[in-house]
DNA sequence: ATGGCCAATATGATTGGA
């Protein structure tokens, strides 16, 4: 089973490349992030028309997430527990079935928290917290789950072509990176980084200052694999190319194989 | 050249992104 996570930036503007990724890579699941529309403005039939189910929790201009599916979906619950107030369209969790056992999927887009100090560093900060309540409750199942998205955090120097440049910068800072380590430490495996332990592996390029060119990148976009996900574990891998097509998303896709229904 | 972008919006300037 291939599960793979990609923040479009706009679904509408990556119609035609979302399509031409999905024929090339043919993931089974896809967490999409910052698609940028509501609900009824997804375009589902594009990705039912292909095999998928299709679940969305949008909202109007900004965020918005959805996971494709090839397997159905027993359970599909948008929200992030901890805040009732919250309105952001940030998390999608769903439960799918297969021949060998059901797999909880995750898809997330955590706040990016700049400027810090101030009010939405404090949210970001909240937000992580609320994660890790969330992934202690959910790893009680001993279930196969995948927390993918944009984390909107560089987990360490060597995920940054240049990390100094990163030391005030919300994705970076002391603070985010502790919360991201506890994330991990309730039993979690990066799944990039379990398969390839290089510096230079990027998932997001600025769109300004020839940060593509340059290849001035950082690692934003995660796959975290609880215990019974990480016993499958088979490969990972970053689509660095798709960043080079025509209309690009400044992020690329982040995938994983499990060795789950025997695909 | 020591800076360079992109997307959505009752849109032509502002906000958010990272």
């Amino acid at each position: 089973m291939r599960i793979a996570t990609w923040n479009v930036n706009s679904i509408r503007q990556r119609l035609d490349s979302l399509q031409a990724w999905l024929k090339e890579r043919s993931p089974d699941i896809v967490c999409l992030q910052e698609i940028k529309c509501q609900d009824d403005a997804f375009p589902r039939e594009t990705f039912e028309a292909m095999g998928y189910n299709v679940a969305v929790h949008g909202q109007k201009t900004f965020n918005g997430v959805a996971l494709l599916s090839k397997f159905p979906f027993d359970e599909v619950a948008p929200g992030l527990i901890g805040d009732e107030a919250d309105v952001q369209a940030r998390f999608l969790e769903a439960l799918v079935s297969t021949k060998t056992g059901v797999v909880r999927v995750v898809s997330l887009y955590l706040p990016n928290g700049n400027p810090a100090p101030g009010d939405k560093y404090d949210y970001k900060l909240r937000w992580m917290d609320r994660l890790i309540a969330f992934s202690r409750e959910r790893l009680k199942l001993e279930e196969p789950l995948v927390l993918a998205g944009d984390y909107n955090v560089i987990p360490a120097a060597l995920d940054a072509k240049k990390p100094e440049i990163w030391v005030n910068d919300a994705l970076f800072l002391p603070q985010t990176r502790e919360r991201f380590r506890a994330l991990i430490n309730l039993g979690f495996t990066d799944a990039i980084r379990a398969v390839n332990e290089d510096g230079g592996l990027y998932s997001f390029w600025d769109y300004q200052a020839g940060a593509w060119q340059k290849n001035d990148g950082i690692r934003i976009d995660h796959l975290l694999l609880s215990p019974q996900a990480a016993d499958k574990l088979i490969d990972a891998g970053i689509d660095k190319h798709v960043r080079s097509w025509d209309k690009p998303s400044d992020h690329v896709p982040v995938y994983v194989d499990l060795d789950i229904d025997g695909r």
